[in-house]
DNA sequence: CGCATTTGACCTGT
DNA sequence: ACAGGTCAAATGCG
């Protein structure tokens, strides 16, 4: 094992947010200080709790620009508020200006409301034939009737999710940090039975996204996350409103399970220079079990850019992936990153942010090929340890930087890093 | 005047 | 030595 990154990151918990624009998170900030970054076009901008001296608050956080075109700020959070301050609920920022790219990240919760109508299931225009001929893990069982169960369709249409309406540029809502948690189905101890609930499920989350929108993919993630819960990746395209797509997703129940729907957003500047890139693609897969595990391809099928990868995986799924994996036998997520320009367009954070976002310590336990700086050291017989990456890149050495940048082959050969826990 | 920001110096860990 | 985080005097603003 090469343990190339030691843990030691800052005690205190962090977070980090990549945003379009500066957000405002609902407390009162006070800048004491700026910084030029290594390697950073941008300053670095140091705010600390207003209230640190009347009321201790020990809350910090600093915002740097990390892009000019579309501008994207990444906010880190260090420390919890302590004061009593809060002006009003923090907003969850969605932002995206491709009403053409919608992500919704699902989890299923057990149902705690008993308000909600239900539908009878012969009342639903449920159509199980799509799947059943040509995947037999996507079996339908007509025998398993799953009702969906929606609330008064209050200010929910279903033609107001296609056409016609513009997307309003951020919704807000209050935090859930409860996201990601489980489903009594897909936590059951019975293999079989939570592999026939994870059938009918998919099956009914295929009918389901058939009604609400024009679904591009889906992924259920296999694992469960901290609290149990079982998630699902689903993207969707040619949504007129999202806030009205996730409300009709959040009353809607199957079985006796909620949805609860969270949008992750996605923003594709689509320029004529990039059109012809070829996609970039980063596959993350659980590498316990191997063999069994399954290889999660979230961006393959995604219409994006380099730099919105970055921000993709700032977002949300490294996170997710890593809470389903934590409170599993699972010891850590390879990242392969297959993108010599993801390495090179200012992603040189982006061990840092998977650490932040992950909101815990991680060891890299090997590697393949390159990722970024430090493996790359590794590579070259560097042995030095260093638990921050990103201070390293680009490389200084310029042997260091020809090395890796030669031939452009980083696409053919890949870049991971393996992580894992402590 | 009071409070916030600016900015170079200082501090700390590697 | 260096990078990044913080301090605090100077400065700006309503």
């Amino acid at each position: 094992m090469i343990n190339l990154f030691s843990t030691c990151r800052k005690n205190s918990r962090t977070s980090t947010e990549v945003t379009s624009f500066l957000i405002d998170d609902g407390h009162v900030w006070r800048k004491y200080g700026q910084k030029q970054i290594l390697n950073s076009k941008h300053q670095r901008n140091y705010y600390r709790c207003t209230y640190k001296i009347d009321q201790g608050c020990r809350a910090t956080k600093h915002v740097q620009k990390i892009m000019d075109n579309p501008p994207k700020y990444k906010t880190t959070y260090i420390g919890q508020h302590t004061c009593d301050n809060l002006q009003r609920a923090p907003p969850i920022i969605l932002d995206s200006s491709d009403p053409s790219d919608t992500s919704i990240l699902l989890s299923f919760e057990t149902m705690g409301f008993t308000e909600k109508k239900q539908i009878d299931p012969s009342q639903c225009s449920l159509k199980h034939n799509s799947y059943s001929s040509s995947n037999n893990h996507l079996s339908w069982n007509p025998n398993k009737q799953v009702p969906f169960i929606k609330s008064d369709p209050v200010s929910v249409t279903s033609s107001g999710l296609n056409h016609g309406h513009q997307r309003p540029l951020a919704v807000h809502s209050g935090y859930d940090n409860g996201d990601m948690t489980s489903s009594v189905a897909y936590s059951s101890m019975n293999s079989t039975y939570a592999r026939e609930g994870e059938e009918w499920n998919k099956a009914d989350l295929h009918e389901l996204f058939a009604e609400v929108g024009e679904k591009e993919d889906m992924y259920v993630v296999r694992k469960v996350c901290k609290v149990g819960r079982k998630f699902v990746f689903a993207r969707f395209f040619k949504v007129g409103s999202l806030h009205v797509l996730e409300n009709r997703l959040n009353i809607t129940r199957i079985g006796n399970f909620n949805l609860r729907a969270k949008i992750v957003m996605f923003k594709k500047p689509i320029s004529e220079s990039k059109k012809e890139s070829k996609r970039d693609e980063w596959v993350l897969d659980v590498p316990s079990e191997l063999t069994q595990s399954p290889t999660v391809n979230l961006l393959a099928s995604l219409n994006h850019t380099v730099d919105e990868s970055f921000v993709i995986l700032s977002l949300f799924e490294p996170q997710s992936l890593w809470l389903s994996f934590n409170n599993t036998n699972c010891k850590g997520v390879k990242i392969d990153i297959e993108s010599k320009n993801i390495i090179e367009s200012g992603s040189n954070s982006i061990f840092e942010e998977v650490n932040d976002l992950m909101g815990m310590d991680l060891n890299c336990i090997n590697t393949c090929k390159f990722f970024i700086a430090r493996d790359f050291m590794a590579e070259e017989g560097c042995t030095k340890a260093d638990d921050d990456v990103t201070s390293t890149f680009p490389p200084k050495s310029k042997k260091l930087r020809d090395f890796k940048y030669k031939h452009g082959k980083m696409k053919d050969e890949g870049e991971g890093v393996i992580l894992e826990c402590v």
